[in-house]
DNA sequence: GATGAATGAGAATTCATTCAT
DNA sequence: CATGAATGAATTCTCATTCAT
């Protein structure tokens, strides 16, 4: 697992192109992607605007590769070392926390991935990522209701409610409605786990 | 209740700034404010470009325009004749009929409504509207939970995962991952009243 | 041979249309294309950058318009009226006669079609009119040699040798080397004749 | 007539100008100055972009020495042993192969010479290059009038007018009108002596 | 009032030139 | 010396807004 040796020139331009996907992916949560001008990206970022393109064919390749990387990231938090041999509840609970988890560390890229659908400019690569998230997921669902655990409707109506419930929930506590501390979170656990197994 | 005598004139000019208005809606919805150029939405409504500012003094004029037509629409459905005196599941029926109402009637709206927090470009108009929709429904949670009958959480917090599931669900169904019909919101209905209520 | 009635507006777009197209073909021909910044046209034709792509799609739809117009012009000086009835060397005379009128009422067009060859930017419609222009002069050519006129070699490098002279001859005045008045183009003239007719 | 002695680093150095110079050469008589970009040389003169700015002071700079090299060479191609001793009609000759055999041989100095008129851009140095070329042929020209075997008319018009023969018949040939090969070269040469001399 | 052509400020993108390595 | 990543000024092009008709 060692990671491969990389000369100090690498090592700075990876660090330039993560502070422009850094940049670009708080920019575009706050203000949209036709909201924000390359120049101010590349002023969050520290970089000259001329910059991003050695880096980006585009502004749209940007916004693909921010989706890409937060896409991934919530991947890696969701699917790493997930423990798919627990019991239906345990395994809802590991699930809740790990997307909680990532939308408390990372509320930015959860924001971001949230803002709108990225359709019309996302490309076959992050389409495809979207769907090795969701496989695994889908099938828990599909296991739990053939066992009679998970409530009988449709998985993907299931997932869109609780995915939906957890973005209403930190859209409300952005826009100031309430706050959400862990307390909330282990409510809105009960409440989801509610949504998902039968009565 | 009538409405006042208009002249023919005025109707035509009021018909004008709906047909701005709707076109405003679709194309804000369909590809964000800042995706959308003014003489698009011209184009759309069938009016010359410079039409629409007799009708709004600037572009961000026009979307809380656009805003506050929703949200009325919205709090209409919602609101009126809405009948407090029923069961608290009874109610939530209602409620639920309601939102789902406007959500397949008028899904254009709806869209535009979550297409993304809209807070730097709306007035205090605007904030006001979407606070007298909440309060109503706020006061109904927080007496639910005082009657022991809604689940004990912040009635912000149940809200926001309320709305968030279906606001998940009709994503979802906009993106092609599911088709939302009427065994569906059903179901639906059940899941959030899950949420909703007590164990 | 009435022109169509045009509305005052019409008549305005289309003085502007020209006005942008006569100030791209001078700066075209002076500093070449890419030399040539789009306001800058713009500044010249007096009117707004953004007005250009009212009227063109882009730089590159400007410069093939400027180019038809300018081979238009051409063509118009040489075919119109011309008389194929007479002897070769009033043929002859008569050709260049409309050449060097073009050349010297028109310089900067002249300049433009010869600045360099266009063709990496020209699309079908513009080489079609090369050829348009080519044709009847090339079969004048073809005839004479058959009547044993003119000089035994291929029409196109005969044509190409013509035509290099004049260029060259309009290059050297604009370089200053000389002055090309009547006297000269009446001794260019013999000069070409006797390049093409047999000894 | 022995090279100074140059040390290996002097000699990578002149090559590495070299390769600069053969590439701009290249790019400048394809795309024009302002159509190439000063990477482009740098890449197909396989060095790096910054080591361009080592041997030249800027772009301007570059298409100076790119022209003051064509020029040079075209120079030494035309001037170098030319035996002035022989007869009108020979020397032309001897002339004629010279031109041709540069344009033949060198078809991208060639065209790059003749692409635009480099004035804007053109230092002293290549102004005054310009007139070491020209100059014998002028006097040439002259002292053949004078002997009544040229052509009455300005010599520097009958210059232009011969040079702009050749550049018409290599343009053409450039644009796929027509192929020169020696039989063409030789008619053109006849052509031009007809231009030239008396009837 | 209504129009849409015109505008110029501002957007995305390119490129001559520099400079740390 | 040589390099090529970095830069920001300049370029092409868009669009919110105005205004003559």
């Amino acid at each position: 697992m060692t990671e491969p040796v990389k000369s100090r020139l690498q090592l700075k331009a990876e660090d330039k192109q993560q502070r422009i996907i850094e940049a670009a992916t708080r920019l575009f949560a706050e203000k949209g992607f036709h909201g924000t001008a390359v120049p101010e990206v590349a002023s969050l970022a520290q970089v000259g605007a001329g910059t991003i393109y050695r880096y980006f064919d585009s502004k749209e390749a940007l916004v693909n590769a921010v989706f890409q990387h937060a896409k991934s990231h919530l991947k890696d938090c969701l699917i790493t070392n997930f423990n798919f041999e627990a019991s239906p509840r345990a395994l809802f609970h590991q699930f809740w926390q790990r997307l909680t988890g990532f939308a408390k560390d990372h509320p930015i890229e959860f924001r971001f991935l949230e803002l709108q659908d990225h359709v019309p400019y996302l490309d076959q690569h992050n389409r495809n990522l979207e769907l090795e998230i969701l496989a695994p997921i889908w099938a828990f669902c599909v296991k739990s209701k053939l066992e009679g655990v998970a409530r009988n409707m449709p998985a993907e109506a299931l997932m869109a409610m609780i995915w939906g419930s957890l973005v209403g929930l930190m859209k409300a506590e952005h826009l100031g409605y309430l706050v959400v501390n862990e307390e909330t979170l282990a409510q809105a656990e009960d409440t989801c786990w509610a949504m998902f197994s039968v009565a």
